[in-house]
DNA sequence: TAATATAATTAACGCGAGTTACTAAACCGC
DNA sequence: GCGGTTTAGTAACTCGCGTTAATTATATTA
């Protein structure tokens, strides 16, 4: 550890002035008039002694910690689904540094009892708390909420009071399938990324069935498969719907890294894509610009979600003003080769992610 | 926020004791004898009032914060290169757990002046720092250290006094390169993953080097190309490989993003992987299985690498042995087809990365 | 039994800031 | 020259906990 660090009452000292003015001085509290002469001279010797404030004596006296909790709740089986946590983290590193506060990361996989990010909130390590991907069997979460704590859900629950940042999973999915539709396909089978029990995966069930409505297709349930965050579940069921009598000429497989084992599924059946089967994947993980043919997705925006969660907490913490306690992100649909139509003609990757 | 956190002074009272014995019994402090009838009345009445002991305070109180910093110093051009952010923070996070510590992440990109990881120590928010690819034209990193700041590379510097850990570069070039030369490639060619100003990319030039002069064959710099982090800058220099009047029948390419876009110039070029050129990759990042032909590359230990990071970091805030400050983690190569021989035969992505 | 050791407990101070309530000095109008 | 107001600055308390040194109760010994 350093030597020593420079205190307030040193600054005092050497500023010849009293500690109170200091503090005065250095938080710029407004109302309280300090001559210019003085102003300068408090400055200059904290310049001048290198002085910092220690965060723990600020917040102990103060009652905030200017940090803010990242907890993320995953499984080990998408371990790869966090292809999104460096733009998100991104994200959310940013928009707290440009308001002054410093993110705590937290993993949080299903330890039982009391998991490690309740720690966060009743040791005060943090103002509040971004959960992202919250299990929907967590009761920590409520009671946390109930109890005052300040938390953000990136992601949400269903019967949930708590506010939350999404993307518009139904919506992306919506674009998805209409974007097949308008190309032709009739009859368009699904694979979620996860069970139903995921919201994520429910909300994209549910823009994939308006989509079709709109445009009076029916609703096959045999079109419907049900993928589990990994590839072989997508080779498995995209095996499966190939093997129907009458076949999907187009799937929206509602996870990137699930379309990776469907297309591996496609080849094994010496099939092309999109010709034989048109393909639309969701995520857009940097892979998917680099696969053959490269992948067509719905992109989400990671670290605007990011971004988005921390602005929220933020406001919830400093509480000048209303805050929007729900925000749902728009996706964008990338158009590469996968789904045929009026994808870019040269196999290699061209469009990866920009930004 | 909660309306009310219970104090070790509620505590105490509510078990009828005072104050230093509730914080005698709470941290077990060696050496105090309490009587077990107390000690029990002491615990239960912080159960009751589920009593968490303020971070801040004891911070104040010990000097200590028990948090660590975790510092990623990344130019905007490879936010992808951090595909093991995921798992490297993984690791320092699971470390940092079972250690009683938090985690404190900032990304530090290139602002100027004193970067806002600085303020994490002298602010004292952590207890110390690992600093993930430090840059060699960093100069607060030495002054830190000097005034007594106990900091972690994970990366290392030339010519630097600083504890670090990374993986051994040399020996993982060393060992894609043997592999090579093992299925009777005699020319073979080199991309990096960057300027030779990164010590990645220079360590990995060298371990190219020494299995060439293992096996004695020529060095010839005509072969080597120098990559810079993207998919374009291995295209291009792919292609100029590819254009030599004798060109190599092998590349190693020292990043499998990088290689992605020597893949694509391969294909532009009507030629065929691994039958007209084998490659073989560095990283091993999650798309790596799943490109066609999927990637043979040298494993990067990711959550190794940070476990490691945030271990020795740990060790010296605790200073109880003397540690160990340098440490260079072992690479695996894992052999798929894009380097012909002994992959396997089917052209699915069978091998994903455990773990 | 007194003298001493040992077990059990606590009073009191310090950590480094924020903040309230108060004072001293300067200014003002009359 | 006096009350009143504004300006500039500070003493003193607080936040919640760790820790040392002192104190009181209980057991052991000569």
């Amino acid at each position: 550890m350093p030597k020593k660090q420079a205190t307030s009452q040193d600054v005092a000292d050497l500023a010849g002035v009293s500690r109170t003015t200091v503090s005065f001085v250095l938080n710029n509290v407004p109302g309280m008039k300090i001559s210019e002469v003085t102003r300068q001279r408090v400055l200059e010797a904290a310049r001048q002694l290198n002085y910092y404030a220690t965060s723990a004596a600020r917040t102990l006296a103060s009652g905030k910690t200017h940090r803010i909790g990242l907890v993320l709740c995953e499984q080990r089986d998408h371990i790869m689904a966090n292809a999104f946590l460096p733009a998100f983290l991104r994200g959310v590193s940013d928009l707290a540094y440009q308001e002054g506060y410093r993110v705590v990361f937290q993993s949080a996989e299903d330890r039982t009892g009391e998991t490690a990010y309740v720690g966060l909130l009743r040791e005060q390590h943090v103002d509040g708390l971004i959960v992202s991907g919250p299990r929907s069997d967590d009761f920590q979460l409520s009671r946390l909420h109930e109890e005052g704590y300040l938390l953000v859900l990136h992601g949400h629950l269903p019967d949930c009071a708590l506010p939350f940042v999404d993307v518009d999973n139904v919506g992306g999915a919506h674009k998805a399938v209409r974007h097949l539709i308008g190309l032709g396909h009739r009859r368009i089978g699904l694979i979620t990324n996860a069970p139903l029990s995921y919201t994520a995966a429910q909300d994209r069930l549910t823009g994939y069935r308006q989509a079709l409505q709109e445009a009076e297709l029916p609703l096959d349930d045999e079109l419907v498969r049900y993928g589990e965050f990994s590839p072989e579940s997508g080779r498995r069921t995209m095996k499966s719907l190939l093997a129907l009598p009458s076949p999907p000429s187009a799937v929206f497989v509602a996870s990137d890294v699930v379309a990776l084992g469907a297309m591996a599924a496609v080849r094994e059946q010496r099939m092309r894509i999109p010709q034989d089967v048109a393909l639309v994947g969701f995520d857009d993980i940097f892979l998917a610009a680099y696969v053959s043919p490269p992948l067509t997705t719905v992109r989400l925006p990671a670290y605007g979600l990011g971004w988005a969660s921390g602005d929220m907490l933020i406001r919830l913490i400093s509480e000048d003003e209303p805050v929007e306690r729900q925000m749902l992100l728009e996706s964008e649909l990338v158009i590469r080769q996968s789904c045929g139509g009026n994808g870019p003609a040269n196999n290699t990757a061209q469009q990866c992610r920009q930004t």
